[in-house]
DNA sequence: ACCATTTCGTCATGGCGATTGACAAATTAG
DNA sequence: CTAATTTGTCAATCGCCATGACGAAATGGT
């Protein structure tokens, strides 16, 4: 029955689906690695806690929660702050609150044109930053991950200088991703293909590698200020990708290319598209259809470029956008219909556009829906979705499960 | 510290997304009912096992097992059917079977046509059933209940007179449901609104109320040949309703309203749909406009006609659900690329119709998708589907939690 | 036929983790 | 200043699973 106790899977996440701490046999030991990452989740999410807040909140005894409180004072991911304020009758309780000398995660993203690199603490709070413009497109992939590595190590050694210790490293990439062996399968724009970013990042760090998309729809649900835990989260930033949040986890699809929102068909007659059919998404509100509708000639900034003339007053821009939104408003009509998310958030760069696309996107979406309304509602997370994303990603995990990262 | 360790939760299911035994507080008390549990669904789920093979299945020691199994034979949801049939060298374990005269399912129906109730046993068998066809349309909900009601008394004496003793009744409707208050919201084709069924059927069984389309789907989950835990199940009862599946698990969307294939847009121009939308798939391959499109008057039997005419060679029949796979193969392709399930079953009504739909169907939906192809299969379940899948939900909550059922 | 080997189910023992109940400490209300 | 209330902790206990040993029941080789 060989079984261990202290056992590290291999990366447990909870906003995974069937991940959230179900396959351990239930055992005493997994009852009490259950317990201290739930009283961490209530301490990170409600802010200072008492003893006594936080046993009342996950339904143990007081005298239960102090010793995983010891615990995870003494393995410093908890902090004692001092006396709480009083302010009802009897003795105030002393605060808790996750520790900012911690774990940290450390989030990356690989740009078309950018590398970043960030460090989150426990808190959630950005501790240090390191970024650098460079267009990555059709550079080959050593360069670009020696660059990325080089930027991770300034990262680490500036949170490791704040006191802090990095517990994992989550990379966003513009691309299809096997997540099990960190490879970036196929990234259209950076023209990378199976690519090992584990061989290529020499770190003893545990390495996560995702899809930007789903890092972007993490963030706005980690957070967002009004994104409920059940949206559909739609990004364009290299063609156009919807990922699923039901119930705070992230949908992947049985195979993991859930969310390809783009290739839905719009006018089944429509252009071909790239991906074998006819009338997608893409081919309507694609940033090169929308350029090519505009009038104007592909190349770099060009979301910039959009919005700009939009706000100018270009007709012919404002035109392309709206049948752009027009065309979003249909697809996202299936997909609300089909899935009843309680809000569509734009997010990526559709939030820069979002005044032109809005109009047109909402008189489709509301005439269309068959229930009660959905909200739509733009992200106010701006294009650092996905790194922040990828780095709370690391922190979430710690916060699963507490006594695995020491 | 109000907290009792034999608190019944409402109803408490594992097919539900985040009710999967979660919100308990990790006590001792809960793990020995997750353990419990485990046991009962490694039994139910792989045949006759000993305790050794239960053990090394959920990762328990053999002793925790014996007492989990002996508890579970005391409350007679398992039985010991005697020594194994030795295959290898060692001692012959004594084979566990889930109980035979054990808690039962109730399941019931209320199709526009007929009235049907069940009675399956812990090892999934149909031990009773009892049916009656009458036409329920436009039939006001007190005599289609005191009906149904009277048909629930018949089984369940007979389930009792064959040693079961019923553990719930479920129930499908061919509507939109409000389920926390067993009411049936909206049935067109029953014309009911706002109906409580808690009210009509007065019988102390713990009552669940649900849409035939979910229950459909989840007979495909549970009883299904092919389907893997991860589908997309369309049927067409009344309306197109699709139910989607994800790792064992029905998504239901925010308001309980997934699922509405029927009214995702299929070529945005076209007709006016009851919905306020244009062009629904609805319009192309629901039953009206089927039955419109193939020059059929509307009436009882509809699905049986076409499916005769379509089998005699009529041409005009077989144009038209050829058409009707053609949408539904854009619709799903939509679908498909936005959930990426790994199959796509073909439940109710469309089974029968499947050999006309098909070869349009596939021929849009294999042009379009995008990632490698999804497994079209059609159900085999027949339609039974709702009904089986009720008494079925039963059991599962038998064995989701079985001390709560004594 | 016999004995080594293997596997099964059970038992006594122990460890671990949460509960229980009590108590001192720290505050407010009067 | 006292009563009431709430907090955090301690000691004792209970519940549940793990451990290790045992007899029981089979196989297989000699």
């Amino acid at each position: 029955m060989g079984r261990e106790g202290t056992e590290r899977l291999d990366t447990p996440r909870e906003w995974e689906p069937d991940s959230r701490q179900g396959r351990l046999p239930d055992t005493q030991q997994g009852m009490r690695r259950r317990n201290l990452s739930r009283v961490m989740h209530t301490v990170a999410a409600h802010g200072p806690l008492s003893r006594a807040a936080v046993a009342a909140q996950i339904g143990l005894t007081r005298a239960a929660v102090s010793t995983l409180v010891d615990e995870l004072i003494r393995t410093g991911l908890l902090e004692e702050l001092g006396p709480e304020r009083p302010a009802r009758v009897g003795r105030p309780g002393s605060a808790l609150a996750v520790s900012a000398r911690g774990p940290a995660g450390i989030g990356a993203e690989v740009g078309v044109d950018h590398l970043a690199v960030c460090a989150v603490d426990l808190r959630g709070a950005v501790r240090t930053r390191a970024g650098r413009r460079v267009d990555n497109r059709r550079r080959p992939p050593e360069p670009v991950l020696t660059d990325l590595a080089s930027l991770v190590r300034q990262v680490v050694e500036e949170a490791e200088g704040e006191g802090l210790r990095p517990a994992g490293l989550a990379i966003a990439v513009p691309g299809l991703v096997a997540r099990d062996t960190h490879t970036v399968v196929r990234a259209p724009n950076l023209d990378w293909h199976d690519t090992d970013l584990g061989a290529w990042l020499p770190t003893e760090l545990p390495l996560t590698v995702d899809n930007e998309a789903n890092f972007g729809a993490l963030a706005e649900l980690w957070l967002g200020d009004a994104a409920p835990a059940d949206f559909l989260h739609v990004s364009a930033e290299i063609g156009i990708g919807a990922a699923l949040v039901v119930d705070g986890r992230l949908l992947r699809g049985s195979r993991g290319f859930a969310g390809e929102l783009g290739h839905v068909p719009v006018w089944p007659d429509g252009p071909e598209c790239a991906c074998g059919g006819r009338g997608c998404l893409e081919q309507y509100a694609g940033e090169e259809a929308v350029l090519r509708a505009a009038g104007l000639p592909p190349g770099a900034e060009r979301v910039a470029v959009l919005a700009e003339r939009a706000a100018a007053g270009d007709e012919k821009v404002r035109a392309a956008l709206r049948d752009a939104g027009a065309a979003l408003g249909i697809a996202l009509t299936g997909a609300v219909n089909l899935l009843d998310p309680r809000a569509v958030v734009l997010g990526g760069t559709l939030s820069r556009l979002a005044p032109w696309l809005l109009p047109s996107l909402e008189g489709e979406f509301g005439r269309r829906i068959a229930g009660p309304g959905c909200e739509v509602v733009v992200s106010r997370i701006g294009s650092d979705g996905p790194l922040l994303g990828a780095a709370h990603a690391v922190v979430r995990a710690v916060l699963d499960d507490p006594v695995g990262v020491v």
